[in-house]
DNA sequence: AGTATTATGTAAAAAATTTACAGTAAATTC
DNA sequence: GAATTTACTGTAAATTTTTTACATAATACT
């Protein structure tokens, strides 16, 4: 934005105020829309790295949202079909969204501390209890000490325990969850690194975690967004995951395929 | 398909054999490569619904991809940033194909069987308990009488002793778990309605089920199947229950509040 | 087999986008 | 403080792209 001259920031603030009309705009509506000339538009574009406004449109389209329906909450008057298009957009949009905002440094943080890990333990309850459960049935396969623990009681006694290299990923969504953040401070005395995942930058756990993993502080539905956190949560648990299995030279890869041989027998 | 006229039709190869380079073409790019006139072009646009060239170029690039590494496994030598890429669009990309693969039919089949089930009970084994794990945590809120079993003794006893009223929900990923298929065998006699959750249509387990809710069966990325197809039965999930609560016109909303109500003190 | 209808292409017109150029405003230098 | 230069923006023309109108070829039906 402070790379724009005068003009040209009239034109990125009609497309921001509205993006997805542009794309059925012509060059020549958007500069009158824009109380500029053609030709600043097409200035406008090659700044941003465009080889016109033709590809602005096409590039807009793309980032733009496919579905219908968007940040629409669901209602009690909506069928199934439609709750089906609006829960499963939502979920896509989380996803991309995250994609946008998380950075990928702070992620690596978190693997810098699991490759070092002696021990990890996840803690989650209520619904995020799933997302601990289903990072613990990852991690666990690595061949790593592992724990989970849904019980804020086998939480705190399991925290106590922890020594400095190890790691706690903590998850809920709210970030709020008194039994949490009591269970992360016990660890954090004990001198394990821990790492909260939830959805606010100012919550509770992410201002007692060592490093804070944000997911979807700008949910719109409201209704959904436990659901769709979820989702998102999952999906940084994978990362995490495939990234710490990934980065140990291939020291994992045959435990994780003794596992998978051991689970032949159990399929047809 | 079938509406197209011959020319018409070699359009329509051309922009489904590679739907990502038509955007960057021109209209007579475009009828050279599928060897024929632009106004063929333009009609074959406006059979599909759309004002003109432009507004396939624009549809297409909305349908698109945001991310590159499309349909891309990850590899040893990734870093996280792009780990991150990879594993987020794909999970992207399943839910959108999912979106428009799945039939709300079936979904509804789904729903009408479990609005009348006196009993509900969610099997799954492995990485699939979780899944079955978080329908439990959603529907045990209902206040309907619901189970969930990762064991496949507890599934085997519990599933002898359904009715016909009941419902089982049997969560697999490839589909092949024969514990699983085993346990909706006994609840099948029993007289239960066996609702499947798996990745293929042929496996045991959609063959075994009374319905079957196929979920991601187009895979490209092998590694990362398993994880993005979970991200998408939950999703289902979600759809399911929340169609399940707003279909029975507002009974279960003060069971969810009364829910809601209970965990207030579990927050600062 | 001839007529009618449908399908496709050609050419011209219209629309949209870009380029070249000119004028104005601001800044820098003398 | 004036002159010159540089940067910014608009006008008009050129180019490209897309669409429309019309003509011809092909197919089907009588």
């Amino acid at each position: 934005m402070q790379e724009f001259r005068a003009s040209e920031k009239k034109v990125a603030e009609t497309v921001l105020k509205s993006p997805e009309t542009v794309i059925t705009k012509s060059i020549t509506n958007l500069a009158e829309d824009s109380g500029v000339s053609e030709p600043t538009v097409t200035r406008f574009c090659r700044k941003l790295g465009l080889s016109g406004f033709m590809e602005l449109k096409l590039s807009i389209a793309r980032e733009l949202p496919s579905g219908s329906y968007l940040h629409e909450n669901v209602s009690e008057s909506d069928k199934l079909p439609v709750i089906f298009e609006k829960l499963f957009n939502s979920a896509i949009e989380a996803l991309k969204e995250s994609l946008k905002l998380i950075d990928p440094e702070i992620l690596q943080k978190a693997v810098d501390a699991l490759l070092k890990a002696g021990r990890i333990e996840f803690y989650g309850v209520g619904g995020s209890a799933i997302v601990a459960r289903d990072a613990y049935h990852k991690f666990f396969r690595l061949g790593i000490p592992c724990a989970v623990h849904d019980d804020p009681h086998m939480q705190v006694m399991s925290a106590a325990l922890l020594s400095k290299e190890d790691v706690v990923i903590a998850i809920s969504h709210t970030g709020l969850t008194k039994d949490i953040v009591e269970s992360i401070r016990i660890a954090q005395k004990a001198g394990a690194t821990v790492i909260g995942i939830c959805s606010s930058h100012k919550s509770q756990l992410s201002k007692a975690s060592d490093i804070t993993i944000p997911v979807n502080y700008k949910e719109a539905a409201l209704l959904l967004a436990p659901m769709t956190s979820r989702l998102v949560q999952l999906a940084i648990i994978d990362v995490l995951f495939v990234t710490v299995s990934m980065a140990s030279f291939g020291d994992y890869r045959h435990q994780l395929q003794s596992v998978k041989k051991a689970l032949i027998d159990k399929r047809y």
